[in-house]
DNA sequence: ATCACTTGTGGGAGCGCTCCCACAGTACCT
DNA sequence: AGGTACTGTGGGAGCGCTCCCACAAGTGAT
């Protein structure tokens, strides 16, 4: 009958009961203990840690899942083929920021990519069966359907860089205007008269909060803003080398040149070195990501660092928040979070 | 009351009971079908399609795990810091054969990292809550215990690069001493008389058999050993610098060298470009792993190929196949299984 | 007609937890 | 003295499945 209840069965672990038993306790106290609750005496806590240590007991998963129903386990969704995840050091630096948020927590992470056509299908199912807690989602495209199966679905969700600036969903962004700013700011203050800008792609929103932050600190300075002087770029080599032609063509008096990132950055300096100018001596030049390229270009490029460790562990501490409050402990606070970290500008010999 | 059993309710999700009533079958029969049990009518196995088409039914893996004792999840342990994995294309080569066997199965993978005390402390309690049906384990160390522990727990578990001959473990590799005999083989078919040998770490399994390989090949080819052409390294860069210091001063007549990795060999390639010797006008070099290193050597560096993407396919199926045999469906297979992946030389310029 | 299988099906029991209600005990007011 | 509150505790009910036994119905041999 009764052959799988056998202590000393190998792989037979232990249960909540037997360890009451053990304790000479309770079912429900045993759970309050190992779920760290406020309401046991001193003596009793430490009676059930005894038996728990004892027995080597380790709590069944599947049966607290179901039962309580929650996972204790998040996702970071990267709606990118597995190859950029490995090449781009942005997400290997997101992953240690959520890693380290997750640390001293009980909290698993599950990496899922969502490249193809195919395993986008497999995460909506497994999002379907609500086997995870909650989602990080990272680099999302504005047309993607995935913000809005999670918000209908009912799981919590953060958002790195929202889609507009009226995001729904939590999200954590890096200070794109104020970043965009401290690019322009530190041109003009080297000197620059003319300072152009090639954007990023426009339908991201993060690359409108740059251009926002360049006519300003344009304006603050009392320059006046040329729209001859913004050029839409696309976050590629090929964009910042295309853009940078047209500036030159339109505005060769230009002395400064920000680009909303390192790639483009990188297109607009192969421009300017076929335009027989130098840099930084005739034009300065500022990029955007503080990435490899950065350092490595010749000269060093100037850029904007995001703090992308921080914003993952930021998100992934909005996130467990999140998930806490739909807990049956109720409290909600359910203000809508958006968060917005500092950037920083790294000089180097371009500008 | 049954508040919680209310349709519609947003959030409320069916459950097989409901299925089953819609249907008009009983609970068991709803479950053969999810299951794909071949003991249902084609009539009935339509019907309940339709009811689960229509209520957007999702299986609840807790219940399931609950009640089968099945995680349908696996893990791929890499017990090494997380910069290694981003940075060595080996972990991602390995990933994508994983992924690629695993795309068409209902199981999930984990990635854990294991690379601090903290993250193997975490992991041995993972591992002790039966959080997954099984783990791929790859560039393990010959002294980690997390093999042993994962056969006290009795968790299926592969891995990559047996620790020795007489591994326990179900494991794959890479045909080592094949991969060896092919590139001695060529380098005395190329010529070459006095071919040398870096080895790599002799604690790993793995360099042992590129050092039989070496022999076997020499002997075969009528030449005969000596010892005084083989030099431990250890994989590192400095050690086949210092190797290879080592051998030309006993040896300065070799003509051909067989390095144990590619940075092995790009530390030999230091030693004899110091010495005077040019490559492969006067020394021939081949190295192994096939790495980008070996691509951008300067000259461009012969190298053994493993066929990691493969080998990653093959733990998995391995893995899956071993998970299968544990369920209650009987017909054990049990044998041990010892897989070995076939290499290939890559022809390039240093030999 | 009887027996012996096979095939398809229903539903009870049970997986190991969490949630929550009930209740004993103690403390502090009126 | 009686009330009211809070603290700590035990244990029933139930989460949504899978497993398996029981059984009805069909098939074919005896």
């Amino acid at each position: 009958m009764a052959s799988h209840g056998v202590r000393g069965r190998s792989g037979g672990r232990p249960t909540l009961e037997e360890v009451a038993a053990r304790a000479g306790v309770g079912r429900g106290t045993v759970s309050r203990v190992i779920n760290g609750s406020p309401r046991v005496s001193e003596a009793t806590r430490a009676a059930v840690e005894a038996a728990v240590a004892e027995l080597g007991y380790v709590p069944n998963t599947a049966a607290r899942a179901l039962a309580a129903n929650r996972t204790d386990a998040i996702a970071l969704v990267v709606p990118e083929p597995e190859t950029r995840f490995f090449t781009e050091p942005y997400f290997s630096d997101m992953l240690r920021g959520v890693g380290a948020a997750l640390s001293d927590t009980e909290m698993q992470l599950l990496l899922i990519f969502a490249g193809s056509d195919r395993e986008r299908q497999r995460l909506a199912q497994y999002l379907a069966a609500h086997r995870v807690d909650g989602v990080l989602l990272v680099s999302v495209h504005a047309d993607d359907p995935l913000p809005d199966m999670l918000s209908q679905l009912e799981i919590p969700a953060v958002i790195s860089g929202p889609r507009s600036a009226d995001e729904t969903l939590t999200s954590v962004d890096s200070d794109n205007y104020g970043g965009a700013r401290q690019a322009v700011e530190h041109l003009v203050s080297r000197g620059r008269r003319t300072v152009a800008h090639i954007t990023g792609r426009l339908d991201v929103y993060g690359a409108q909060r740059r251009v926002d932050g360049y006519r300003d600190a344009l304006r603050e300075a009392g320059h006046q803003v040329d729209e001859l002087l913004i050029e839409p770029g696309d976050f590629s080599e090929g964009g910042g080398r295309r853009a940078m032609e047209a500036l030159l063509e339109r505005r060769p008096d230009l002395d400064a040149v920000f680009a909303a990132s390192d790639v483009t950055a990188a297109g607009a300096r192969q421009a300017l070195r076929e335009a027989g100018r130098r840099i930084p001596d005739d034009v300065a030049l500022v990029g955007y990501d503080d990435s490899a390229i950065a350092r490595h270009m010749e000269p060093p490029l100037t850029s904007v660092r995001q703090p992308i460790e921080e914003m993952g562990r930021a998100m992934t501490d909005l996130l467990l928040r999140e998930v806490a409050d739909r807990r049956p402990s109720a409290t909600r606070e359910l203000e809508r979070r958006q968060m917005v970290l500092a950037t920083e500008l790294v000089e180097r010999a371009s500008s």
